[in-house]
DNA sequence: CATACCGGTTGCATCATACAACCGGTGCTG
DNA sequence: CAGCACCGGTTGTATGATGCAACCGGTATG
């Protein structure tokens, strides 16, 4: 698809995440900090199909959003990394997620980062976003500041524990 | 699609307005004020096809995300409403735009709305919502509200008469 | 030296989308 | 009251996207 249907920012915007995959594995990436091939596929309950997952990395490679490179640990292992274009997607699934929430029919341990992360707003995604600005472009940021990642994981496993109980 | 993939918020929104036309009837109906079949079909830059035009609402009715009833004005005529969740999708265009415009090669005259909504902030959005409750669902506001609508749309067509010159 | 893991690819079935042509009923106009 | 444009769709067909399972050669590990 390289005919743009309109230069509408919305669907432009479509066209690049406008599926029912890009964004699960953005959200993995950035949620799950999952960075290889084997972990985005077999890592998220939604089960996605290696050739569609291999297709999506092309694809949103492609169009600056993440970027390839191999891992200097393993000569065949690839890491995956969101570009700056990817990490500003959080604000995105921020609202996605907010409104599912309240619209449909969620389960509560996937939920609870939803929450948190409408109770933060825009405040605490800016500090989400550079914290993945120090994760995947390796840019530094200034000492003492929290890990929101770290926030959303530790509640996200409280609630999985509860459950349990 | 009966069968959920999961509980998560993002991957629920995703299966419902996951696709490449949803969104964009949504935004028609809501920025463009469109509220007819034959409206939606033919408004709008894109080119919806009308037995996806037809599929998209329906499902969308189903959701409950939008409503269908018959206009009294016209035996023939169906008028189609938003909904109080697809009203409370305004916060995820306004992100979904923000991040179009930035990113991707957006026409000056279409982004010029995304643009006034971005720095509208969530104070805009909420005083627009609370427009098209009174719109849609016939909600009474205060008045003396002024319109955002009417605003959005007259910085939209200066843009197109500033381009036309 | 065997085994598990690495990022994918291939073939095939099925589902969604795209396009154009068409439908019967309704309202307006001359 | 005849003709015509418009109403919300539907139908058929072609093409593309997606889903599923099996498989690939190269690589690290015990």
């Amino acid at each position: 698809m390289t005919e743009k249907r309109s230069g509408c920012p919305i669907n432009l915007s479509l066209e690049v995440i406008g599926d029912k995959w890009s964004l699960l594995v953005i959200r993995d990436m950035t949620f799950g900090n999952r960075r290889y091939f084997r972990e985005l596929l077999t890592g998220s309950e939604e089960g996605i199909a290696s050739n569609i997952l291999a297709d999506r990395l092309q694809r949103l490679t492609e169009a600056g959003i993440i970027s390839r490179a191999p891992d200097p640990s393993h000569k065949q292992k690839v890491i995956y990394s969101l570009a700056e274009p990817g990490i500003q997607l959080v604000p995105v699934m921020a609202a996605l997620g907010s409104w599912g929430r309240r619209h449909l029919p969620v389960s509560r341990e996937l939920s609870i980062r939803a929450e948190l992360l409408e109770r933060g707003g825009p405040a605490m995604w800016e500090r989400f976003m550079d914290e993945l600005r120090e994760l995947h472009l390796g840019q530094p940021r200034p000492d003492g500041a929290g890990s929101v990642l770290a926030e959303l994981t530790e509640a996200y496993l409280a609630e999985i524990a509860r459950a349990e109980r």
